[in-house]
DNA sequence: TCTGGGGTCCTAGGACCC
DNA sequence: TCTGGGGTCCTAGGACCC
């Protein structure tokens, strides 16, 4: 038999701490702080006369953002990812603060996928500091495959990553996360029992705060409970589909491919706004945001070449709850004209009594001007021209 | 002084067509 | 006068992810 050498090795690539960590090879000074990603430029450091850079505390910030990444340090004091700074600013006042760079992080996002991919060209985008990787087709063992993709990545960037490798994406994504930073964590499907079900249901990539909400109050935390539940009380409370795919992921079934292409679904652009403004009374200003936020989607279907055909728009009310309508035109545009007259329809169907936080628009229903898809030929292409 | 901005996917009802 | 399904599109909301 020579079957062990087919078995499926997929990988789930994680950069650890990845903005505060792009930050630090910018001001190494810092490396070992409590650092914060999250603010305005407003925010970004300011060279002394003396050579040093002084920086803002968080107990410095005022405003609406929340924490995009911060340092193992300032998670240590309990500060994470999507945390308003004003509550991070009460855990931590001392921790340092930095304005986002996503031109920073895209920058090293490039590089390090170029690494990887020079090792493992099946690759699937998941974001911009994730990806999965089919290492199938890997000839040497899995173990240096990994550590050689790792040290690959290290090379590009000085930034570490760490990798989980298991027969699936659910798996692999799992144990990126079991060794954090800079780990790697190699699973066959003979471990699921030690090392995943002793883990919480919210560990699984899909099962968020409000299903594992469901599953406590069924008793149910670990993966393991999930696994060995009466699967009639899991219908009963989530339903067919969602039912049987916990049932399936409990079991660490996932036979989802690796997605080497996609083509985007929606576009949007949205924006909080620093004080709540009323409809009537901030007519003007909120008219003005509107009319900007239609422009910057028109700017991207062109920069990126695409039409839309349904406009949307978003509204969060003062009280966060959070309305959107919609509106599907005749032709596909990319003109902002087009698009803010349907969304200036939209806006017509919505309560405009009560204060607002956020407005947005969004279009979906994307073709390409030609009315065609690139062929795989000329994505390869494009690929290599960025 | 709670709670960003960019996405994907799913559900569900009604319209409309065959 | 009463009663079908199936399929697709449109719209609204919500869960979830990075």
């Amino acid at each position: 038999m020579f079957m062990s050498s087919q078995q499926n090795h997929i990988a789930h690539l994680d950069m650890d701490a990845f903005y505060a960590s792009v930050e630090l090879l910018r001001y190494p000074e810092l490396r070992g702080q409590a650092v914060v990603i999250g603010a305005g430029a407003a925010h970004q450091p300011v060279l002394q006369a003396d050579g040093t850079r002084s920086y803002s505390r968080l107990r410095d910030y005022a405003g609406r953002g929340v924490v995009t990444t911060s340092t193992y340090e300032a998670r240590a004091l309990g500060v994470f990812s999507a945390m308003g700074l004003m509550k991070a600013a009460k855990l931590a006042p001392d921790a340092i603060l930095l304005p986002t760079d996503f031109t920073a992080y895209r920058h090293y996002s490039k590089l390090f996928k170029a690494a990887v991919s020079a090792i493992a060209p099946k690759m699937e985008d998941r974001g911009i500091d994730e990806i999965y990787l089919d290492l199938k087709d890997q000839t040497d063992d899995i173990a240096i495959v990994a550590q050689r993709i790792k040290d690959a990545v290290v090379a590009a960037t000085g930034l570490s990553c760490s990798i989980g490798v298991a027969p699936n994406k659910l798996l692999a994504k799992i144990c990126s996360d079991l060794e954090k930073p800079n780990g790697l964590t190699i699973l066959a499907a003979a471990d699921i029992p030690s090392r995943i079900w002793p883990l919480l249901v919210k560990k699984i990539n899909g099962i968020g705060p409000k299903s594992a909400e469901k599953l406590a109050v069924l008793g149910i935390l670990t993966i393991e409970q999930l696994a060995m539940c009466d699967p009639a009380v899991l219908q009963a409370n989530f339903g067919r589909v969602y039912s049987a795919w916990l049932m399936r992921v409990a079991q660490g079934i996932d036979e989802r491919e690796v997605a080497t292409r996609s083509e985007p679904k929606s576009i949007s652009r949205e924006s909080t706004l620093e004080r709540d403004l009323h409809a009537k009374l901030d007519r003007n200003e909120l008219s003005a945001l509107f009319t900007h936020l239609c422009e910057r989607v028109a700017d991207d279907l062109v920069r990126k070449d695409y039409l839309g055909r349904t406009v949307g728009i978003k509204l969060r009310y003062a009280d966060f709850s959070t309305v959107t309508r919609d509106l599907t035109l005749p032709d596909p545009t990319n003109n902002a004209q087009a698009i803010r007259q349907a969304a200036g329809e939209c806006l017509r169907r919505v309560p405009l009594d009560k204060r607002l936080r956020l407005l947005g628009v969004r279009i979906t229903s994307l073709s390409k001007p030609g009315g065609v898809l690139p062929t795989i030929a000329e994505q390869g292409e494009l690929f290599a021209a960025q």
